[in-house]
DNA sequence: TATGAATGAGCGTTCATTCAT
DNA sequence: TATGAATGAACGCTCATTCAT
């Protein structure tokens, strides 16, 4: 074997890093992804770093050098999770100015249904609601950076709907929530009854969006 | 001292066992009252059995007494607290024939406004939300218990409202649940945000009897 | 067997109580003794609870129904062996008003000799000396109640033995660290090189107290 | 670039393997004097190889290059601080025959408060003194080299003083310790009681050799 | 019934050591 | 040689559960 070159050597040197450094991240991905389930699965304290480790395929020790302990972990696991909900709830769906309400609202729903309700994404949701109460500072997150956007974001589709006369009653604009609701339900549904009465969540919105916007013309 | 008679001592044992059995009685109630306390606060696997025994006012050991084991606690306490909900759903709120379905329904937000919202029973509900994952006969005893019962109330007085013609929309006898959907929102959302986002659970569930029912009259 | 009276409940009741507490009593002692044993085998970062608590026959979890932690535990070792101490030191070893310096030195040689080189409350002085840099508030503590008393005592021997005639060089006064120099030399090499190379501490101590007493008379 | 002639390329590695050398002796030594550091203030099981590492400005793996584990490092530190005191000790301090044993002692006194007290080497010295005990081979050692040594040449100068008749107390010559423990009092009071409680060896150190030789004539 | 001291399995975290780069 | 990510055994501490009193 030739001997390298200082710049072959600098190169190759280079390239072990990136190796490394792409080595490490895919593990820090494995571990975040390991931690969720064993998250949804047991909740926060029950859960085991010993099966997150095992699960994620690496050595107990390994997750240290990823997080500072088993709250780091956790947290950073449901604000990683959530960065592209985040990039969804902040760009608007809608494109165009001709859009109605209605169909930004059910775009809204569509993307719910599609991105969250069957998804990992829903889990994180579901940890939010079981593990929220016992980190202010998580749920805090969660609520600046997903909910009050989401929120503002509903807020505006409703007085747009509201202008363009597509919703009657105009106090809806104050609680964006009643539209959000049953997705929310549809979440904690799923994870308490869903395996033996499972719930038709897409139907419901689309039943829950007539009540807002009055039934659908003849398609 | 003259030595009782067959009789006398039988009668002094027997109320000696009831005033017992009274005392045995108090204390469950007050390990019940702390371990809710406990357990909203912790969840249950944070929850440490020797916080309960304190603030009951009781040794450790008497937990065991009264409950085979924390899990039994937990779940004891999860369906002692449910069964006066029970009965309030059992009992359709309407009394005389010729009530609206509004006013029904108008009724069953305000117990629900008074009685579980601010109270300790909201706290259970969040319980069940946040652990019922992790207890399946638990969420099943809740479903079938409260859950169901109540959808099932929720259908009937929503296909009395279709009925009278006070709902227009016949589809929403097959999701009863967009009815209760944002009563369980603002549960959740008090116990995660409350403290800096508090929601007008009342204001917000008049506006969605509004949708359902449409706006009121001038009153 | 006969129902015990009241009284004989109440009094059982107290004996059982106490009964309890001298075993508890008799726990803490046995884990106190363990630890030391162990703290001096390997020092403080290296002992073992396990082997702690296996050595003093009792379960991991009790050593924390006695002591908060580790370090508690170490630290109330160290200063529990020295109230015995902290005893004799106060104490003066003279009693009559006719006593030579000389003969007090040489008393509180013996008791040295006696009392500490070749007993665990020697290995209480090695742990000082070992570990003390590490725990600023034990070696603190130790200098408190036990270094500045004794030097003070020393100091006044001293000051008594060169009033009497007894010892010639005044400077000595200032530095009572002298005459305790040689004993804790011997602690020191017996913990180090005693298995191969044991010293007479008796014989030394006797040397040293010649040099600073000048040489015994025929005897 | 014209191609080296063998002896060229021989030259030029050898100047590469001694140059590779040169930062290898150093990348040791800077361990070593990190090592010493972290050992001082933490002792040696709570001591970090990270930290070592840290502090000598090398990676945790380089350690494993120059020492097989932990304790080889520490063994090869204190063995290695020691070799220039041993030359001291070994080599008596005096060379013309005139020398009275009393200039003799107070040169080695100097030497003690100048060489050792107040230098690196003091924390040898502690660190023997508090890790000895859990390192037989090492105390071994420090007995055989240091020790020993320096507890012979001690004789040499008792004896020598006995015979000049500058010391009374034939005695003494069988205690050599007695005349170095003040020494060995000072280096465990500086590192324990140093920081509130300063001792001035040097004035102690005098007033013991006045106290074995007796008092100076008028300076 | 009631107590609370005692237990010991279990978990989070650390860190000496290894090894692919 | 040098690196530092990865390992996994080991340890301090906790807490549900038991049981002698």
């Amino acid at each position: 074997m030739p001997k390298p070159t200082a710049a072959e050597s600098k190169r190759s040197a280079r390239d072990a890093a990136s190796k490394r450094s792409v080595r490490a991240l895919e593990r820090r991905e494995a571990i975040l992804a390991a931690a969720l389930d064993e998250f949804v699965a047991k909740g926060f304290a029950a859960a085991r770093l010993d099966d997150i480790a095992a699960r994620a395929g690496v050595a107990k020790g390994t997750i240290y050098l990823h997080f500072a302990d088993k709250e780091a972990l956790f947290q950073e696991l449901v604000r990683t999770a959530l960065v592209p909900l985040i990039g969804q709830l902040a760009n608007p769906p809608q494109a165009g100015g001709t859009a109605s309400a209605r169909a930004m609202v059910e775009t809204f729903a569509e993307t719910f249904a599609r991105e969250i309700a069957g998804t990992k994404r829903g889990d994180i949701v579901r940890l939010v609601i079981s593990e929220g109460a016992r980190f202010p500072s998580l749920s805090e997150f969660y609520y600046r950076e997903v909910v009050e956007r989401g929120i503002a974001a509903m807020s505006r589709m409703i007085e747009y709907g509201i202008a363009r006369g597509e919703i009657r009653n105009a106090e809806l604009a104050r609680f964006p929530q009643i539209v959000v609701a049953p997705a929310m339900v549809a979440i904690v549904w799923q994870g308490l009854f869903g395996a033996y009465a499972p719930l038709d969540a897409v139907a419901m919105l689309r039943v829950h969006i007539d009540l807002i916007f009055g039934p659908r013309r003849a398609e």
